[in-house]
DNA sequence: CCCTGATTCGC
DNA sequence: GCGAATCAGG
């Protein structure tokens, strides 16, 4: 593999979003993490905050952790804070948009904090990486959840209750 | 032992 | 310029 402006410009993206080097270098495929951390290097991107271990994210201050707002059945599409994980140091958010629709059947309950992915590519997943698959598989930027997965568990502790919830837990009424 | 980024240096 | 090997650390 060589490093076409395309690749150059998917490696930019993903390390300023925060995301390891061996997580990016799964995603990009046919390279290692010591390729994409050369890679890094020689272009001079920014390094990370801390030598070693955490991973620095951009923070985002936000709001605080306030109980994440259920999307409302009624309107198909709602905004919502779902993330508040803490890393070493860092805090990571993230807002999404959800299919109020489509996400019921794996909604997480109201005030459920939900860990942040990992966003392991599929080479990248080993016997204690949460498996639970995100997104579309035919869209580029499907991947698994790749968190920590303890007991050998196949997800990890989050997604092993996502898996093992009836899926009619919700309310009718009252969103 | 798992992981992280940083550096070196032969290619 | 590239990246494996190595180093240093959580």
């Amino acid at each position: 593999m060589n490093w076409t402006d395309e690749r150059v410009e998917k490696l930019k993206k993903l390390w300023s979003e925060g995301l390891s080097a061996s997580q990016i270098a799964a995603q990009l495929g046919g390279v290692s993490r010591n390729a994409v951390i050369g890679k890094v290097h020689r272009l001079n991107l920014p390094g990370r905050a801390k030598a070693g271990g955490t991973t620095t994210a951009a923070r985002t201050p936000k709001r605080s952790a306030a109980a994440p707002r259920a999307a409302s059945y009624g309107s198909r599409v709602a905004t919502r804070t779902v993330v508040t994980r803490q890393q070493g140091a860092t805090m990571l958010k993230e807002e999404i948009e959800v299919d109020s629709v489509n996400e019921i059947q794996y909604r997480p309950a109201a005030n459920v904090v939900v860990p942040i992915s990992r966003r392991l590519g599929l080479t990248e997943l080993t016997e204690r990486t949460c498996k639970w698959p995100v997104g579309d598989p035919l869209k580029d930027d499907f991947h698994f959840c790749g968190n920590d997965s303890p007991d050998s568990s196949p997800y990890c502790t989050y997604h092993q209750r996502m898996a093992y919830q009836p899926v009619h837990d919700r309310r009718r009424n009252n969103g």
